[in-house]
RNA sequence: CGGGGUGUAGCUCAGCCUGGUAGAGCACUUGCUUCGGGAGCAAGGGGCCGGAGGUUCAAAUCCUCUCACCCCGACCA
């Protein structure tokens, strides 16, 4: 492609909606640009980079043997009233009347089409499993749009749906659809790493994310350090602090500490590690109020606290007032000793001794405290969120000694055991071997297209613009003659090579623009083409050229002659 | 949906407080010079100042109402 014939659209200057790197970057460079909230034209550049990750997917979605099917965008009311969806989805489901004023709406995800679709189609267990695909947009109603394609409204997805006659056959596609995820994000050139999820409201018995790893992702992932443990922070398990609780030594004592309310104040106040204080929380329990307690270092994590079965069910903080009623004093002040509610601990904090808490009076907190002799003992259960350094979990394989780190993650891909939540409410059955009817369980699997290149962009940047991996960059190699307009040599040498290039199968940019060359190589380094080619008279008289790959710091030369072979050992396929 | 903010040239913004002929830089067009890291000079095109009402001799500016967009929270690929 020659730039003079290309809409290269890029700005010096940062729109001023946008926030994130992915987003200033895909508008400057060229890529996108917004219609209306969370809608967005993708431009020739950036197709290109979308069209490059599509076609990885589904490459690797045919090799694992999906097959490929297009469902409508817009479906029947009736569809999602019959899986009671119509009602529970909400207002993120955009819903529109045809000219009958028959209610439709815009498919956000689609496993009541393809329910629809496979009980219609699919009578016998002969014909699974059977795994079907899409590359389709979706519209999702965000309540707030934000970060360019990352959280779009409409986007584009990748979704999958397999269909099975028992959970172990769908168990298997799971394992295929796991491999295959990674195999897609280590082709588009990504880091990575599958994590295990919540399977939380949709059910079943496993899920993962899939999440890029960049720091600007919205999510908190654990990673161990040896071997492949990843989750989400929300979900990773913390172990219980190894050994046994030692023997009580001191004896309790209350001590004055004014105005001191947090545990930093209060450690700093009293000179010691606040992982020999507590803290207490009091929350609302399905009877009356319930205190959790935990190491003073540690966070509550609240997903894992709202699983409890004595805590009310969103999990929800008592007001200063009802503290004032159930501890006898303000929220800063309060311990576990002498308490008359239930008191559940963390782990680690049900194995500190003579550690430090509120006194439930204002202005004092009690040294020295130890469960058992001075406070009950506690109800124990694991409370808290992971932090760096926490032993890994090792997803119950033994110790592998690792440690955790926490990194943040984009979620690009989401897998999914359904079980048969649809094909149940929606009577998807088969004939099994003796002849009865079985209900299908059923798999999803789904890829953010769209948001894999924003996550590509966050993952690989620098101060001049986007790095692309070499699997999904719109263009492979720029070719950018000095003085193309001038000089016939350098004109007829770079267009000769310009069509060996192409014949030899390479994606290559030629800006042939007459632009002076830093506004050339300016814009070349912001849409991140990661091979770039320099040709002028003073290389064309050495018989050589000029190569820089985007991350290099300096450039270097090859013989002229040599280019093709040189580039076919630089650029990954 | 709650909280905060912004709408003026294609982009980034000034002008608004204190009403009186709509501006700058970048981008765009033309010419000349320049030519390995976002050039210089000159000339030019481009605005219903988000929209609707109002106050006023006079509104980008003051008032009311609307719409759109952005940022912070709960959701998700």
């Amino acid at each position: 492609m020659r730039v003079s014939r290309f809409l290269l659209s890029t700005v010096r200057e940062t729109p001023a909606e946008a926030e994130t790197v992915s987003h200033k970057l895909m508008l400057r460079a060229g890529m996108i640009r917004k219609l209306a909230a969370g809608i967005y034209t993708w431009l020739p550049l950036g197709l290109r980079a979308l069209r490059k990750v599509e076609a990885i997917v589904r490459e690797e979605m045919n090799r694992a043997g999906a097959q490929e099917v297009l469902m409508p965008a817009v479906q029947p009311a009736e569809l999602w009233q019959e899986s009671g969806r119509w009602d529970r989805y909400g207002p993120e489901l955009l819903r529109l009347k045809d000219r009958h004023q028959r209610d439709f709406c815009f498919g956000p995800t689609h496993e009541e089409v393809i329910t629809d679709l496979i009980r219609r189609e699919i009578k016998s267990y002969r014909q699974l499993p059977a795994n079907f695909y899409q590359i389709q947009m979706k519209f999702r109603d965000e309540i707030r749009p934000r970060f360019g394609v990352m959280r779009a409204r409409e986007f584009l997805m990748k979704d999958a749906y397999s269909f099975h006659i028992n959970e172990a056959s769908l168990g298997e596609t799971y394992q295929v659809m796991h491999a295959t995820y990674s195999r897609i994000f280590q082709r588009v050139g990504l880091e990575f790493r599958p994590v295990a999820a919540d399977t939380g409201a949709i059910g079943g018995s496993h899920s993962h994310e899939f999440h890029v790893l960049a720091d600007s992702g919205e999510d908190a992932i654990a990673i161990c350090s040896k071997c492949e443990y990843a989750a989400n922070v929300e979900m990773a398990q913390a172990l219980p602090p190894m050994g046994k609780r030692p023997a009580p030594g001191q004896p309790m004592q209350a001590v004055d500490t004014p105005g001191k309310h947090s545990i930093e104040e209060v450690s700093r106040f009293l000179k010691i590690d606040p992982k020999r204080t507590v803290k207490t929380l009091l929350v609302k329990g399905t009877g009356g109020v319930i205190a959790l307690v935990l190491r003073g270092d540690h966070e509550l994590n609240e997903i894992k606290a709202a699983k409890l079965p004595q805590l009310a069910k969103p999990l929800v903080f008592v007001t200063p007032g009802e503290v004032e009623l159930a501890a006898g004093c303000e929220p800063g002040s309060i311990g576990p000793v002498g308490l008359k509610i239930p008191v559940i601990a963390d782990e680690s904090a049900a194995r500190l001794a003579d550690f430090v808490c509120g006194a439930n009076l204002n202005g004092k907190h009690l040294v020295n405290v130890n469960w058992g002799r001075d406070a009950t003992e506690p109800v124990v259960a694991d409370l808290r969120k992971v932090v760096e350094g926490d032993p890994c979990p090792d997803s119950g394989k033994g110790q592998c000694g690792g440690t955790l780190s926490i990194r943040r993650g984009i979620e690009v891909g989401h897998i999914f055991q359904l079980g048969t939540k649809y094909s149940e409410a929606m009577q998807a059955t088969v004939l099994d071997e003796a002849g009865q009817s079985v209900v299908m369980p059923m798999g999803c699997y789904g890829i953010g297209v769209s948001r894999v290149v924003a996550a590509a962009i966050e993952q690989n940047h620098d101060d001049n613009g986007i790095i692309w991996p070499d699997a999904i960059a719109p263009f492979q190699i720029a070719l950018v003659p000095i003085g193309y307009g001038k000089s016939e040599k350098v004109r007829e040498t770079v267009d000769k090579l310009y069509g060996e290039l192409v014949h030899a199968g390479f994606d290559v940019l030629l800006d042939d623009r007459d632009e002076r060359p830093g506004v050339i190589f300016a814009d070349m380094d912001l849409i991140g083409i990661p091979h770039r080619l320099v040709l002028g008279d003073k290389w064309l008289a050495k018989g050589a050229i000029e190569y820089k790959g985007r991350r290099d710091k300096a450039p270097r030369e090859v013989p002229l002659d040599q280019t093709i072979p040189f580039l076919g050992a630089q650029v990954k396929k």
